[in-house]
DNA sequence: AAATGTGAAGTTGTTCACAGCT
DNA sequence: AGCTGTGAACAACTTCACATTT
């Protein structure tokens, strides 16, 4: 599972593996045990020659004049993904859409837990009962270290997320998911994800006009 | 403000244009007249010469030895992405992450309002307060025809989304801002955006395997 | 016959190098 | 002198066409 020595997968295909991880999960509650290129990329979205390309990076498991082995193909994505070993995931910043996350079903249902989270705040009142606790800021860096996270959840508003990051990543995190609307200076070996909904919005209504 | 007769804007240019809207935010905030496109390129975490290239796909707007005229650069670009008309916004679909959505300062600072939200079970019990109203499924459509909305979030089940999609469609809505896991099918002058939160972590898993 | 796997062609997006303003 | 604007080179990604396998 190293990265080094294995031919480099283009992150737009990583991505699309990640959808049809999903649409093969689809296919298997329907008891589907075979599919052709043409009938996943159609569910995925995508090109059939696009599919077939995007598993060619790392393998190939397709029987010529059949097509794919549902459960096979998705244990073979799933192992390249790496989601097969289950990754803890710490959150930071319980505002709105902090507890939100917190609350979504979506990432344990994909091999995620979030096991902590953290807030300037921790006792703040909330809304609503969750499962997670709530600790303090200071105490982030030694439970990173204790429990060897490696992902963390930002979303903390914006002044404080540069600070934040930087806490974490000294504490050993290298994989962050950035809900807040800047730009995060990190290490080059440091990978973040950046997710702005505003940005998606106004993106969104740039594209509708006619 | 046609598609049509102007030159096609890359996507990505698109993106990357609000990200350096939001930069120069800051620049304003902080009293700075000008900058150069090294400054900015900078502090939007690319390079000079693309942000230079995204720049041409509209007009010339800098000062050959001196940069950008901050306001200027702003105005121009809010403009080009259409942003200064305010857009209705519905939400659709009000669980956990749809009452986070709503709750969520950062699209009306962007010029966004949700206006309604709609739900299956409108009349659920939720934890808080939220200022819009939450109407019943089958008020939408007529809703999305009176007030003219174009743009929708969806946040429903994946089981629910490809009908409730083909409905806001059916009545107007030609933009979709999709966090269901589900790729949806919908006509070519309808644009989809996607964000899946369970793709990202496991995208950033990938990367971060060393 | 049906569908995969893949080299080659095509397309799109990024970076370079430098000419041209101010 | 400094910094933008842009054609040309480059790199990345997608699609095509078809040989290959079951």
């Amino acid at each position: 599972m190293k990265k080094t020595g294995r031919p480099v997968i283009p992150r737009k295909t990583i991505y699309r593996l990640s959808i049809y991880l999903r649409c093969l999960a689809r296919l298997r509650e329907n008891s589907i045990g075979t599919v052709s290129s043409e009938a996943l990329a159609k569910a995925a979205g995508v090109k059939p020659t696009q599919l077939r390309k995007d598993l060619a990076y790392f393998g190939t498991f397709g029987t010529r004049g059949l097509g794919y082995d549902v459960t096979e193909l998705s244990q073979k994505i799933a192992n390249e993904l790496g989601t097969s070993s289950l990754q803890p995931v710490i959150l930071v910043g319980v505002g709105n859409l902090g507890m939100a996350l917190l609350s979504y079903r979506g990432f344990e249902k994909e091999g995620f837990e979030i096991i902590a989270a953290f807030d300037a705040a921790p006792t703040r009142k909330r809304d609503k009962e969750i499962k997670q606790p709530i600790l303090s800021m200071d105490s982030m860096p030694a439970f990173i270290r204790e429990h060897g996270v490696k992902m963390a959840i930002l979303s903390v508003p914006a002044a404080a997320a540069q600070a934040v990051s930087n806490q974490m990543i000294e504490s050993g995190v290298t994989g962050i998911l950035n809900f807040s609307p800047i730009v995060l200076a990190v290490p080059e070996d440091v990978m973040v994800n950046n997710v702005n909904l505003a940005i998606e919005l106004e993106n969104l209504s740039y594209f509708i006009q006619d």
